[in-house]
DNA sequence: GCGCTTTTATCGCATTGACG
DNA sequence: CGTCAATGCGATAAAAGCGC
């Protein structure tokens, strides 16, 4: 990760690959300095803080029937994992926009370039309080 | 040394061979050193990485969200259908679509790049609440 | 070939500025 | 002033690869 931006300052935007990738922006232009570690396409997105669109009264039944729907999913859910079904692996989350259908996202690790690694017995605390749980 | 043998050089994306067999992969396309030594099929498969959910088959809890906000988004279209606006006014469909990125590599923190800039005014106090992982 | 350590990337969720 | 959405921390799963 970048580790060294974070001081507890937020940026108003960040660019549309740390956006998806969760992690801090510096916000320089044009490419913030995350992108250009990796050679990627640095983008800031003109976001409309839209709050929440409500449909018009139009789609009631659209989404009654959505929600038994989810209803019926959530059922089924809630049954199938007491079973515990042995061969049964999640992907993961994938949620993107319910617009349209989303393609999956290949984000590419790093195909040629390495990382220089050293080894290191002792490791020293940063200055943030670290709790391990679980 | 002189080469990536085995001097702290990791890459981030073995071929599969080299990572069935936990060696060191040099990452050469479209033969990696290793395989072409042992005239192996070198591959290197698009893997993202992805983090498993604990729950196997199971969105419940996904579920449960969206059954609320579908819920709530009914609500809403209720009343409003009930209320009836003379004049529909509608603040307009804006919608976050990150649309392409189809290429996202990784970001790589080794290079100790030291960026100098200022943070803006109103900081906060870092007591960000530990997240416990499944 | 594989146990296990080192290192990296992903993503749950805390935070907070902005919206209405 | 209540909420929502955007930012980003940090936990931790996953991958690379050493050494036996
Ligand atoms: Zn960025
Ligand atoms: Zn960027
Ligand atoms: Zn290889
Ligand atoms: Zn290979």
């Amino acid at each position: 990760m970048d580790g060294n931006t974070s001081n507890g300052v937020r940026l108003a935007k960040a660019c549309s690959i740390c956006r998806r990738k969760k992690v801090k922006c510096d916000g320089t232009r044009p490419v913030c300095v995350p992108c250009r570690t990796f050679g990627l396409p640095c983008k800031y997105e003109d976001t409309v803080r839209r709050r929440k669109k409500h449909n018009p009264g139009e789609n009631v039944h659209e989404l009654e029937q959505r929600i038994q729907s989810l209803q019926d999913e959530l059922n089924e859910a809630h049954a199938s994992k007491r079973r515990r079904l042995p061969s049964d692996e999640d992907t993961g989350p994938e949620h993107v926009q319910p617009s349209e259908a989303s393609d999956l996202e290949l984000l590419s690790p790093r195909n040629g370039t390495a990382q220089t690694y050293f080894r290191d017995p002792g490791r020293s605390r940063p200055w943030r309080r670290r709790v391990i749980y679980h």
